[in-house]
DNA sequence: CCTACCGATCGGTAGG
DNA sequence: CCTACCGATCGGTAGG
């Protein structure tokens, strides 16, 4: 909770890593103790582990233990570590992407799409902390292509904040300040929620969500127009 | 300059580092390629490694190469790898408790020295990027008792913006919300600039320092009060 | 400041 | 899914 606790990762249980849509063979159904889905409990120990101590830090031993077996016994789920890092980077990524879209296709003017694409950014990264954190602080863990190939997916990203910065700008919604450095700012607040939220806290990421798109939409300078909509999308 | 290169933590050369107030026995003077500091040097080396490419997958070997000597050459002038790190994060956020303490003693309103300690905040990350960077990054390399230590100096400097934050609502400068979530917020933004800023761009560490105090006072929603003082700390 | 080298760790493979 | 083990890396020490 406090910026020194906040580097260090978070400390309680990681959450989702259901709609993971990897694991394109397997069964799912994980709940009970049934032999299914091994390929998912995996990446669920690696991200917890990769999130809480660094991707580096973590040994297959570790992982086998989290799911009671042998480091060496992965190696018939999941084909390296590294592979392991690409699919948790990667699935980050490409659902970030669509949940920006679809913030995007919803519509409305400027500033209602920025306080979207601002309230979903937040959101992920309180309800996927782990996801975004080693997603985030991870990047060069990976090696080329993949790397590259998600460093691209990210530029994409943060662009769709920077143009819809600007077209509020032109637009007189905004006020005048440098387009990239607004964006930036937005996105590393967002960013750095993964670092400290607390999900077992009293508020949820959707209201947290809220309140950083007002900011977003404040720092802006675009006053409080409308009775502003609070939704957070 | 993108969010992408932004992760890898900035590629240009790392400046500072003469400011480092350790090195207590050795004599001081860099500049020729005399003898003298080879410590401050050996520093120097260790965080732009640890910057770039990271603590853990940094070797002594790659840290000798960059003076041109051999990695166990360097036990003659440092005792460890690990006293390396504590050297540069221990410095780190002394000096930007200094920087902030200095800001805070200049006096002023509540939204003068809130936007005092933003821009010093944001100025430091700008100018001293690797530091910031490994400061912030490698918390957890740290071991036991340095990591706690380090983590009280942040915890510090942190409670800082939200007292500040907290006395600007109490006094109605500033609008209500989480006094948490915007300091957090402003701490963020401000960190995430030593993950992208480059030096060699056109813009100054001091006109960027500037532009973020600002956005940090909209946010909290205090409005345009008087002409906005525009100096940078 | 160097070479030689130790001790420990770790990802991954062999071969059941 | 396991044990045994290889090959490589790396921080640090010995002993000049």
């Amino acid at each position: 909770m406090t910026l020194g606790e906040r580097s260090t990762g978070g400390r309680t249980h990681v959450p989702s890593a259901a709609e993971r849509q990897a694991d394109p063979a397997a069964p799912k159904g994980r709940s009970s103790g049934r032999p299914s889905d091994r390929h998912g409990e995996i990446l669920d120990a690696a991200l917890e582990l990769f999130a809480t101590i660094g991707y580096r830090a973590t040994t297959m031993s570790q992982i086998g233990d989290r799911i009671g077996i042998r480091g060496p016994s992965l190696y018939k789920h999941v084909h390296s570590k590294q592979e392991m890092l690409v699919e948790i980077m990667a699935g980050m990524m490409e659902e970030l992407l669509r949940r920006q879209r679809a913030a995007l296709d919803a519509g409305g003017d400027v500033r209602e799409r920025l306080e979207r694409i601002t309230a979903v950014h937040v959101q992920y990264h309180a309800e996927h902390r782990y996801e975004a954190f080693v997603g985030h602080r991870e990047i060069d863990s990976l090696e080329e292509p993949e790397r590259s190939r998600i460093l691209d997916l990210r530029r994409e990203y943060e662009s769709r904040f920077r143009e819809l910065v600007q077209e509020g700008r032109e637009h007189d919604v905004f006020g005048a300040s440098s387009d990239r450095w607004a964006s930036y700012a937005i996105l590393d607040m967002g960013i750095g929620v993964s670092a400290w939220y607390n999900p077992s806290g009293s508020v949820g990421p959707d209201e947290l969500a809220a309140t950083y798109a007002e900011f977003a939409v404040r720092m802006l300078g675009a006053g409080e127009a409308e009775p502003a909509p609070r939704r957070s999308a």
